[in-house]
DNA sequence: CTTGGAAAGTCAACAAGACTGACATAAATT
DNA sequence: AATTTATGTCAGTCTTGTTGACTTTCCAAG
């Protein structure tokens, strides 16, 4: 029988394992509600979630090229080479050969990679947007600050700090 | 990085598109460190992501029954099966033929079992216990409401919140 | 200048784990 | 007796991860 409410304030005892559980299960359940909107989305296409993540950073880095995706993404170049091949060929996204170095190639997204790319971003903004809101500003503070401290510290730099501080 | 927005009360300015492209990242980077420690030690195994789940939900609620865990997981019956029957063969789960109604399987983690949850969970335990301690407990609170919010509201109730009752 | 290695990217084949659909069995319900 | 419910299984497909082998390009040491 534990304390049941949640601890403010200066004690450590909200460190408990039931807590520490509940955090875990709460990383799953928002992170399967997180995906699944966009998720119903690509259904009606021949692309699955590696597609929407490909999509979604070189939309926020434009230019970026493979080997940046591919530490961002974390997964092997061949992994995501097909993705990017069927990106490419379908006209969402350009692939141009570097200047400076020729083996390189850069990523862009056409126009219809634009707007995939919006359709599919609008979905998980009206999700995190009602989540905010309807949790106040203090407490989306706390989410940033627990969320940064729970991924592996090489990846906070990936993750979009170009609000206006 | 340190984001002194107006008080509480009205701004809702913190729901730029630019805030909520950045708790896009946040879920996507977290939730790839989150899930990274009991990867490494499943690579050892036959086993996976998926038995992973099977294993923690059933750790959760022991004398689960098959469909209860098929509503947690949100998977087919075919997939969890598929898991649930190697578990099963393996002896790290035992399913009891359920004595008021004989169709239902209850599910329990034998000391094997609970051996396998206790090496993966403290992985992930220790992952959450870090980041909390590190946001502190106010920012804990603030996590939890964001994530409650991000989930689908009928997953709430399969949350440990309720620890004994 | 040449050459050999490293880096970036591509192609092919395979595996895990999700899915659908069809069907089987046993037990409970009507 | 007929139907519904809970579970299990077989077969086949799809997405997305993997490894291995290969090409093109760059660069630096000889």
């Amino acid at each position: 029988m534990q304390d049941r409410r949640p601890p403010t304030g200066e004690s450590l005892l909200f460190l408990t394992d039931d807590q520490l559980l509940q955090g875990i299960e709460l990383m799953f359940f928002a992170y399967r509600g997180f995906t699944s909107d966009p998720d119903k989305i690509l259904e009606n296409y021949t692309y699955g979630r590696a597609h929407h993540r490909a999509i979604h950073f070189v939309h926020r880095q434009p230019g970026t090229t493979v080997n940046n995706l591919l530490s961002i993404l974390g997964v092997t170049k061949q992994s995501l080479n097909r993705v990017l091949r069927q990106l490419v060929n379908d006209g969402l996204i350009e692939s141009r050969v570097g200047e400076r170095d020729r083996r390189e190639r850069h990523l862009y997204l056409t126009p219809e990679g634009v707007a995939l790319e919006a359709k599919l971003s609008e979905t998980q903004r009206k999700r995190m947007r009602a989540a905010y809101k309807a949790a106040g500003p203090d407490a989306v503070q706390g989410f940033r600050k627990v969320m940064e401290h729970i991924m592996d510290p090489a990846m906070r730099r990936h993750v979009n700090t170009h609000n206006r501080d």
